[in-house]
DNA sequence: ACTTGCTGATGCCCTTCAGGTATCAGCAAG
DNA sequence: CTTGCTGATACCTGAAGGGCATCAGCAAGT
């Protein structure tokens, strides 16, 4: 059987994000004749038509859509065997560990301090990404291990530990009249006249419809907050990164959220092992906050 | 970044596989020079040694063993996307159910009329394989569902539904002393003089060591016992394949084993996902033996 | 209705590189 | 010192990926 190359699935991916061949064929560094031509014959020897030419553009088929989910993962999988590998070479390597920027800073402090005094601690270096981007890291080999969080990442795939359950707190702009309650609820938060509540993306990396704006850093967050922009509901010990301006509240009926330490299953080594024993230590001890 | 082709990769795992570059190169129907370059030059890219070549052959450094693990995941990832994307194009394609040849008979035969009552059935193919052998059909795209058992198989990176637990049971060649006894346990089970328990492919596809002989499927099982050469403990229900001169007895102290359906998070579709539905609504339900 | 300006598709040429054949080079065992 | 393994080199060939120029369909102006 004939199998596909790589290079068919990175120019498919790049037509089927564009969805124009100019704009995909630019971004791949190639001429646009050679792309159509290479994806033409891709449809051919899949004998499936993964897209609809038209005057102003291409659309993706059902068949194509299939193609855009897998070849994504077998892409990742593919740029994670090459860094794995690369990483393997190395003496000395540290693990790599990918968290969301801004949260569960106590958690990890508390694991790394843990872990360093484990008998056969590995160096930790610690990488921090988007939200929701840690399964991608932990897919294409970028880390070894990710802090994530139920329900809101995308767990699939992954073998996990659950490390701290916690409730949630809208965090809302000082001053604002809600800011003086003691507790909300989750009808409460929203439709909030003027303050809309901020969209994250969801696992499929598109936006919820609604109003809010839609932002995918902390930063941005915080920035909006203050300025009285939006609120937004979170785990309780992300206020950590709470600015002076800000109130947190809890929030009674919010989803619990579980703090869990991820690995995929493939990746299991004896250094990830060494520090999810040491995560599993830290168990249901409260944070400081 | 240069990205791997996934030609290399294949050609690396036949390399690794064989220890030996003429006999690989004759396996991918090429010759043994342009394997070498190929090889080398794979290394070259990757900053890494990946075998130590000796006059006898070759050996894998650690790096190669990594690379031998991970190419063999992205392999699959990428056949099993055009497997998907080719499927995805049929109308009317069935869901592709795999499970071990003569295991969970009976478990399987009601889910399959349970599910072909429900309002959304899709047609079911089953696909039977040797055992040990569903995680590859799963990754490799050539199965959406599988029926597998915990805690032998391999379950890491699939979603999974529990299905049934039950116990375990000694099968003994009739008119073995042991055959009499209406209970067991795995300490008398062990080392039975002459009868030494069969040795299965583990989760990493290699035999545990012992006096057994290796084994993989059903039927070279269910000859050995009859012969009297070995004597093994599966599921209970694993005994619908049981010859008349095969005698059962529980194991009580045996690990318990639960059937489970399996699929990969990222192959959900609605089929699959009316099929889980359909297998949830079995739960518990003794089957009849 | 004609033109304009998008789209993706074709035709033709060139360069690259994977692969084949022949041969070399190291090394262990006769 | 020869023989017979191994993998590595040298050199050539050919398929095919890619670039450039151009064509072809279609919608929206004018």
């Amino acid at each position: 059987m004939d199998d596909l190359e790589t290079r068919e699935l990175r120019y498919f991916v790049a037509v089927a994000e564009e969805l124009h061949f100019g704009r995909a064929a630019d971004r791949l560094g190639i001429a646009q004749p050679a792309l159509s031509r290479a994806i033409r014959q891709l449809e051919h020897r899949l004998g499936v038509q993964l897209l609809d030419r038209d005057r102003r553009g291409a659309a993706l088929t059902d068949a194509g859509r299939v193609l855009l989910r897998e070849a994504g993962a077998a892409l990742d999988a593919v740029a994670a065997a090459a860094r794995r590998t690369r990483r393997a070479g190395d003496e000395k390597r540290p693990l790599m560990l990918v968290t969301k920027a801004g949260a569960s800073h106590e958690l990890l402090q508390r694991l790394l301090v843990a872990h360093a005094s484990a008998p056969d601690a590995a160096p930790v270096e610690v990488v921090l990404c988007e939200v929701g981007e840690q399964a991608r890291f932990l897919r294409d080999g970028r880390a070894d291990v990710a802090i994530m969080h139920r329900p809101y990442d995308d767990l699939a795939g992954f073998d996990t530990e659950d490390l701290y359950v916690e409730g949630q707190v809208a965090l809302l702009p000082a001053g604002h009249p809600l800011a003086a309650r003691d507790q909300l609820t989750l009808a409460e938060v929203r439709d909030v006249p003027g303050l809309p509540i901020a969209r994250w993306p969801q696992l499929d990396g598109t936006y919820p419809d609604g109003p809010g704006p839609e932002v995918h850093t902390q930063s941005q967050l915080a920035q909006l907050v203050a300025l009285g922009k939006t609120l937004l509901v979170i785990p309780a010990s992300s206020r950590a990164w709470q600015w002076p301006d800000h109130v947190a509240v809890p929030v009674v009926d919010a989803p619990e959220v579980t703090t869990v330490i991820a690995w995929p299953p493939s990746g299991y080594s004896p250094a990830v092992a060494s520090l999810v024993r040491s995560a599993a230590g830290l168990h249901r001890v409260a944070p400081t906050s």
